[in-house]
Formats: C-alpha cells, structure tokens, sequence
DNA sequence: ACATAAAATGAACACCGTTCAGTATATTTG
DNA sequence: CAAATATACTGAACGGTGTTCATTTTATGT
C-alpha cells in the first residue's frame, strides 16, 4: 500500500476508500450480483471509465473490498477478544463473534469467504495481511489452549482448521439458502448451538490436568 | 416432471437433458463462469432464442443442472454404501464419498451447495426430491447409529447437520482457494483426516453400550 | 394437398466490463 | 501572469451477456 504524502496522493487513497465504500454500500443495498461499475460510476457521479484510474479491474477492486472487511473482522475481535485471557473462553468469543459477525454483515462474509472473484486470481498471501491476522488470531488461542492442556491433544493447525472450517460451513449452508430441511427451527441458533457442541467435544477431559 | 408419453413429449425431455448435458459439459471444460446461454446455444447448433422454448430463463436452468448433480450423488451413495450394515462405517463411507465426489467434480459441487444462482428463486423442498434423497441417506444413517447407541447422544438432526456442515465447510474453503495458510499439505488428506477427526470425537464411549 | 400447430430463428433491447483518443482541469515553469 | 506540462476525467465504442418476440420454417393431422 502506497503511503501519502502529499495531497494529490491523500487524495487518490480517499477517492480508492471512496469507491470501495460506494461499492459496498451497493452491495448491501441490492446484492453484490446487482454490482456493477457502471452503477458504482453513476453513484459517485463519475463516467465508468474513471474507476479504472484507482483500480485496475473489477477484480482489483474486489480485492480492496475484501480487505476492508477483513480489517472489519480483525477490530472485532481485537476489541471484544483481546481481554479474554483464558484460551477457551477467547475461543468460544471468536465462534460468537465470527457467527455474528456473518448474520450481521452477510455480503461481507460473502466477499469474504464465498466468492471466487477475489481470490482468483493468482493472489498472494501477502496481499492479505487482516485475514492472516484473523487465522492467527485463532490458531495462536488454540496453541495457547494446547499449552495448558485444555482441549484434547492434536496438531494445532488442524484444530484450528477445524474449528473455523466447520462454523464456516454451517454459515455457509445458510447463506446460500440450503438449510431448507431445518425450516422452522431459529437457524442463527442451530448454528451456534452446534458450534458450542463441536467445542465441547474437544476439550480435554479435567481428570487429564495434571498437576 | 413430465411423463413422455408420445414421440413429442420423449424428445421434448430429450432436448432439455441435451441441453443440461451440454451446459455441465462447457462448465467442466472452461469454468461456469464462462457458461453463456449463447454459448450452449452455439455449441448444440441452434439459436439462442430455442433454449427458451425449453428452459423458463437461465435460472430454470441452472435448477436442472442441480438436480442432475444431485442424482449423481445419489447413485453413488447407493452403489457404495446401501450395502454397508454398521451405521458408523455407513457414515464413514457417507463421508468419503461426498468428499471424492466434491474433488472428482468441484463443478456440479459448486453448483449443488455454493452456488446462489439455482436457489435464490422461490424454489421449494419439493422441487428437490435427489436432495432430500441425499440428505435422508445420511439422517438415517445417523437414526440408525443413535439406536444402537453407537453414537453419543444427541438429536440426529443436529448430528446430521454438524456432519454435513463441518466437511462442507472444509470442501468450500479448498472450492475457494481459501486454505493458502497451508499450503504444501495434501489439502484433501487434511480435509479426510479432519473429517474422521470429528467423528471419532461423536463416537459413544465402548463402554458406555448397554447389554 | 391443405390447414393447422409446433419448433426454431435471429434481430433487437438493455445491460455488462473494458479500452482509449480526446478534453478539461490543475500544477509547474519561464 | 502566461505558457507548457502533467494529471484527471470523459464518453463513445467494442464485444460480450440474458431475454423477448415477430417472423419463418418444419411437422402434423385431416
């Protein structure tokens, strides 16, 4: 990311976080099927054609969307989160926060997590500095929870994995409308229900603490 | 459905199955990204306008195409496992199976469970009999392993739902390029090794059987 | 052979992402 | 301040998309 340090610069970073907000907001607005640079031009009252001074394709700007909703993702943690000090009381906050965080920004998690768009391309790990974080944020609570002997013994990243790939699922049925065979039951609290069940059958059995 | 019942009825079925074909077929090839009504239309010899005399619009469509993966799914559930008498090594099998089946054919995968596109209608249960078929196979299995207490207890559709979900959830971040934090691994390894990861966890304690 | 019904056509419409020669605006220089 | 330069922006144009529909072709039944 390019640093400002001039006004022409400011300026070209606001007018890209402009853009970008413009796009989201449409996003939530009509569905990021119904997103188009034309619509987003037309918003901001700018010919199509200017987008492509601040991004180089539709990709791109994917991309940038992507991020700021990691960065979204990233506070939320960091401000309801950081305090918890107990590994797996900060684990539960991370599977409330994150299911939350889906019901409440759902074209986010969209972005974020279930469109090919932005990670098509031949994009790097490095480009993605907040959902490294996010993953880090998790798997550091469950080598912390591992170190004190609180969930069952297995490699790290596998649990992590687990843990974050089984509510990703659960999310994802939802929000893609295949959950129709639960249909009258309060889907938001299936979800965290079996997240919480999925947990508990991993924590350590108190008779294996030793000391 | 249906039924033909004359030579017109047969081919009106048969045009439509040569259209699905034909569209699954371009979906394979170049991505279902790139699937165009024009271009199916191009690839049978005929208009554009001739698919409409078959298909309502693009999403009438995409809801055969669903249900043709769907069907697909089915018969391998049957073939491999209707045999298989112990419910767990019946759920284990359920699990293989969907997972080869999401890596042998991410394409009819995505369209099955990610895609919006044939589910965001008003589409009801019914419309999707070799889903629920699907779904039921598995339910029941899990019914089955309850009674026999080989399961710890739960509701079934809950169990259900966390079994499908978790290894959904797995398939989809790989589906989608979203497992880069481990790159190196077998990916579809780490996904069966999870999956039995869980359902070693759900297993009823031996010592908990009765009898 | 003819009237009728069904099937197929392809031009037209309103969108889309993307490009680029040309124009307007702002900044720097003489 | 004026001229020259650099930057920002425009909007028409290109090839693509899903969809509609008056028209034409083909097949059927009498």
């Amino acid at each position: 990311m390019i640093v400002p340090n001039s006004r022409r610069d400011r300026e070209k970073v606001e007018m890209r976080q402009f853009i970008v907000d413009t796009a989201i907001k449409i996003c939530i607005e009509e569905g990021y099927e119904k997103l188009s640079l034309r619509g987003i031009a037309q918003r901001i009252e700018y010919a199509p054609g200017t987008i492509y001074l601040y991004f180089k394709d539709k990709d791109e700007l994917f991309h940038a969307m992507h991020e700021w909703a990691f960065k979204k993702l990233l506070v939320e943690f960091d401000e309801k989160l950081s305090g918890i000090k107990n590994p797996i009381e900060r684990l539960r906050g991370i599977s409330e926060t994150y299911i939350n965080f889906a019901f409440t920004n759902p074209v986010l998690y969209d972005i974020m997590f279930i469109l090919n768009e932005p990670m098509c391309a031949d994009a790097n790990l490095e480009d993605w500095p907040c959902g490294q974080s996010a993953y880090k944020f998790l798997s550091e609570t469950i080598e912390q929870a591992l170190e004190q002997n609180l969930l069952k013994s297995e490699n790290a990243q596998t649990l992590a994995f687990m843990f974050w790939s089984s509510t990703h699922g659960m999310i994802s049925l939802f929000l893609r409308n295949r959950m129709r065979m639960y249909e009258g039951l309060d889907l938001k609290k299936m979800i965290s229900y079996t997240a919480e069940m999925i947990l508990t059958q991993f924590l350590a059995p108190t008779s294996n603490i030793r000391r």
